[in-house]
DNA sequence: ATAGTATGATAGTAATACTTTTATATTTGC
DNA sequence: GCAAATATAAAAGTATTACTATCATACTAT
């Protein structure tokens, strides 16, 4: 089943990227060593300059798959939520009951990702990281609203539109759905950085994950509805 | 009372500027300006050139009072989170009730500054939107730790912990007091962003706010204490 | 064998994020 | 009221960033 789940391709909307650096060695090299930098020296730091003496290849040659780094940030960070989305799809396909359906969801979506079992380029313990440090700059931009409309954010929102429907199916008479729904997911990368830098701002530590806090937190609020 | 608000100087860190901009009309004219351009542009388009033909003075001058823009945001997002704390110890100061103590302090963190009714050069409408966009770029950073360190998000941490304060004294039984109160700080500025961008993935709009979704969330999942 | 495509090397441009120097106001201390 | 100190302005300079453009070369597909 763990080799089932690295053989699916992430379908990322073809805007983000001029060349799919899934097509070649080269776009591959790009992905890969970009996860290495921007968790090395922070997305503000990482340049394409640098990127290509690291890759030893040319600058150039990485404008012509991405056309600045905020769109290979966009990819990563779609790379990231089509990956936790088929997880936790797969996690919670057939569960029929609903409140165990509803806490495989929340355990997957706030897990971190501890070991990288794939074998890929893409090391997913680092984009984890980068996702809790960096997914916020994406979408803090003037641009949104555009990229939005690119399609530029589709898997994230799908994805907490499926957390918010496994919260209705629980509690279908829950007036705020699609907001707890975002809070989980923002607020899990929210935690785990206060954890590493603020750790007086959060209750998580090396023994409480913010897994538990959100479960809590979740079925302290919803009540199972009638139809059980 | 709100003229007493008004008057307060908010105590900010000196280590953020090298001069301070209270102390001086140019100094104001940066704040000033700086809200107006940087809710304008947006933080990444904002230069510290600019900002010096806007307000027809010299940009070396302006390096003269902020090191350069990120400590300019450090300063007013002091400001605000300063200003926040001090609107909420007023509200709440004397409050024997010990629910309607913890409502009060949820109200005024939550809510959105709708006019400004101050008579200062600082535009609180704006920063207050200026917050919701940029603020956490202000510590997704790769100086987070020394700058913490340094003590320039000692405002913020304390209105988190002031938060969490009242949580305890609701409910001393909730395991989570700490995160519940950075996630209402933070979920707070994320819903607000949300319902400006992704309408989709909040429940909060023109006639529910976050902070009755925080209200509704928090007195849910906390249960008084014994001890009334 | 050749046409097309991918990559590399080099150079160039405009803007950014500062720093430095020197000149000119303005304030303040006596 | 004057000198000294301080604040601001003007101008220029530097290193880096974020690209764009051109041309050469290599590799690949028919």
């Amino acid at each position: 089943m763990e080799r089932l789940i690295h053989s699916i391709r992430i379908g990322i909307n073809d805007k983000i990227y001029l060349k799919d650096p899934e097509s070649s060695d080269l776009g591959k090299r790009i992905i890969e060593q970009s996860i290495l930098m921007i968790d090395e020296m922070g997305f503000e730091s990482f340049t394409f300059r640098k990127l290509g003496e690291r890759i030893k290849s040319n600058e150039s040659s990485i404008y012509r798959y991405f056309e600045n780094k905020h769109k290979l940030l966009l990819y990563l960070a779609s790379w990231y939520w089509g990956r936790l989305e088929y997880k936790m799809v797969f996690a919670t396909n057939g569960i029929a009951n609903k409140k165990y359906k509803l806490q495989r969801a929340i355990e997957i979506l706030t897990q971190t990702v501890e070991e990288d079992i794939s074998f890929s380029h893409i090391n997913e313990v680092l984009l984890n990281k980068i996702v809790i440090n960096e997914y916020s700059k994406s979408y803090l931009t003037k641009e949104v609203d555009r990229e939005n409309k690119d399609g530029y954010f589709v898997i994230y929102k799908r994805l907490v539109n499926r957390l918010r429907e496994m919260i209705v199916l629980w509690d279908d008479q829950y007036p705020y759905p699609s907001s707890l729904a975002s809070t989980i997911l923002e607020g899990s990368l929210h935690q785990y950085f206060l954890q590493e830098h603020f750790p007086m701002l959060t209750d998580c530590n090396e023994t409480t994950t913010p897994t538990e806090y959100f479960m809590d937190l979740v079925f302290r609020t919803l009540k199972p509805n009638s139809n059980g």
